[in-house]
DNA sequence: CCTCCATGCCTCATGGTTTCAGGTATCAGA
DNA sequence: TCTGATACCTGAAACCATGAGGCATGGAGG
């Protein structure tokens, strides 16, 4: 009961902009995108398996990423790749984000001029 | 029914590091905070009533917080104020937040190397 | 005078996302 | 044999923002 939530660290869309863009660059089996987005990210993110595949399987269902399985040494892999309707959202995505990244930018570094009742002068 | 959802666009967190960066350089009303988001930020972003009073509401009962009431020409305000405990969760809110930007940043811009059967030599 | 719009506060159901904690199975190494 | 890494999966809980509503005042235009 009661689950600790011990890392309060929410970022939305977040997983699946990373998931879309590294599958961009080479196609890519599920546990190891889990790793992969912990050392592309330089350790600053790292997202759980229960993050990871589920969303794999909404963006297969949608028609953003194809799935082949693999069978290497008894293991089987599921691997992913990006289809053209993937790109698109990948682009949309990652245009989104640096929108929002620009704006918390500006705000945090005090960007937007902060006059208020200069106005009538 | 099925409430349209128009704009899935999320951004966990983002609202309260804006609310509180804000009030950091000067108290506001929740109101005026409505606003204040969508000018500082260009137009980049805006985020609903519904999302910024129950925020304030939750930043006051932490302490993160503290709220004064005014009245206006007939209305009555409710001015926010950061206390030394809320600079405190803003600077952390403030550094997560660029850590997972310079994370999402690195991997859109193909950033940290992709070598990867490279490792024996 | 009446109506509309801006101001200013508020709440609630809904729906989406991530987390955490599990579960299964194979394989390599100690 | 037992552990830990690999590799897949699920479901309940927690959380957040949306969108739509509601209430009340004041000012402007018809």
């Amino acid at each position: 009961m009661a689950k600790r939530r011990t890392n309060p660290d929410y970022l939305n869309g977040v997983p699946e902009l990373l998931l879309l863009r590294l599958l961009e660059q080479r196609p890519m089996y599920g546990y190891e995108l889990v790793q992969e987005i912990v050392r592309s990210t330089g350790e600053r993110l790292e997202f759980g398996e229960g993050c990871i595949y589920p969303l794999l399987h909404r963006l297969e269902s949608e028609g953003t990423l194809t799935a082949k399985r693999q069978q290497v040494g008894g293991r089987e892999r599921v691997v992913y790749r990006v289809t053209r309707k993937g790109k698109g959202k990948l682009a949309e995505a990652a245009a989104r984000w640096m929108r929002v990244a620009e704006a918390v930018t500006l705000v945090l570094h005090g960007g937007h001029n902060e006059q208020r009742q200069t106005a009538i002068a």
